[in-house]
DNA sequence: GCCAATATATACCATACAGTATATAGATTT
DNA sequence: AAATCTATATACTGTATGGTATATATTGGC
């Protein structure tokens, strides 16, 4: 059990993760990471097999940091309709939460991998539809247990709900206003109970 | 009137703004440019004070060709409320008219530019506050004409189409699946009906 | 069609880039 | 504490980068 290798290799994922967020996969040089840790290239060659495998591990942290938070969120107390307004909540200060992260992981891998990185890429739109799953799973739960009632697929209303979710966070990293967030959440938070509602 | 220099800057610009779109700014090297428009460093430095001077040009084309259709899409027939329509109608194949630019010139700058580039970013923010005032314009004289009714401001209320319409746009965009698109923009022209029915 | 002005191509710079081979330091085992 | 194994630092590749100085086409005015 080589502790050190695990520490140090835990470490650099953890201080490189918001670089790659916020400046995207090419516009992060291997001086930028050396730079963050204090490391040299060859601790962090020892530890990542090349730049691509470094960023693919801190974008894994940062979605599975996120999706362990919407675990947290959607395990709230209540009945469905009340963890999903646990999550509208939690998005209103998404921008807090990710400010250490350097930003939204999902729209800002998603975008800039886009035309870059198919790795990347593609572990993105994993944890998009993981996101998904979680939501559609506790709205499911909520029909089975009549708790509410949804006018399309428990699936279908996750989507859509996300997507609206998205939208705030675009345009709220777009213009650095946090309004867009806030506005739009309590929006969706009146859209759902009127479309919830049993 | 030197015509052959003003033709070949367009022709740069024309060029090479998908690219930078697609691959942002960092992502786009000057042989990325020189390889695609099939002339050299030296005609494209004669033409442009360097990269950023060059990317910003292929930024203001691209969110140019956007606004100019969102106004003409805006200019349709009808009362405000089919002016509206047109708009939700127009973001139905939203990724069809992006194609060619190489996707949303919003999104894909509103995020690279992000942390890399402090010109490109202002001049994104500009480009969707612009939207955002074309959208409320056309609510306000709907509601100076009484042909319909709006809750909010009309300006709050096109940031809030704007947001959704933009989280469809960032959702199809990252899953490369258009259905985003469209079941958004089916359910968006719903709420529409029912916040502004008069 | 010649000449001046302009526009493009060529050849070159210094620097930054990702990556590697090897040396040194640090930890682990006995 | 010695020896061994592991992890980090150093020094170095070759290549690509944005940018420039200068040479060569190409153009438009007369």
């Amino acid at each position: 059990m080589s502790t050190k290798a695990e520490k140090t290799t835990a470490f650099i994922i953890e201080t490189v993760a918001p670089l790659f967020n916020k400046q995207g996969y090419i516009g992060t040089s291997m001086s930028d990471l050396t730079d963050a840790t204090g490391l040299t290239k060859g601790a962090i060659y020892g530890n990542f097999e090349n730049k691509e495998a470094l960023a693919l591990s801190a974008y894994e942290y940062n979605s599975k940091r996120l999706l362990a938070k919407i675990d947290d969120v959607l395990a709230a107390e209540g009945n469905a309709l009340d963890k999903v307004f646990a999550l509208t909540d939690f998005y209103r200060s998404y921008d807090v939460f990710t400010q250490d992260m350097g930003g939204c992981p999902i729209l800002n891998t998603g975008v800039d991998a886009q035309g870059n990185n198919r790795l990347l890429s593609a572990a993105n739109r994993e944890a998009l539809k993981e996101i998904e799953g979680k939501i559609a799973l506790v709205l499911e739960n909520g029909v089975n247990k009549k708790e509410l009632k949804i006018p399309v697929t428990p699936l279908q209303f996750a989507k859509q709900m996300f997507t609206i979710i998205q939208g705030a966070v675009a345009m709220s990293t777009m213009t650095r206003d946090r309004k867009y967030l806030i506005n739009t959440i309590t929006y969706l938070d009146v859209l759902i109970k009127r479309e919830l509602k049993k």
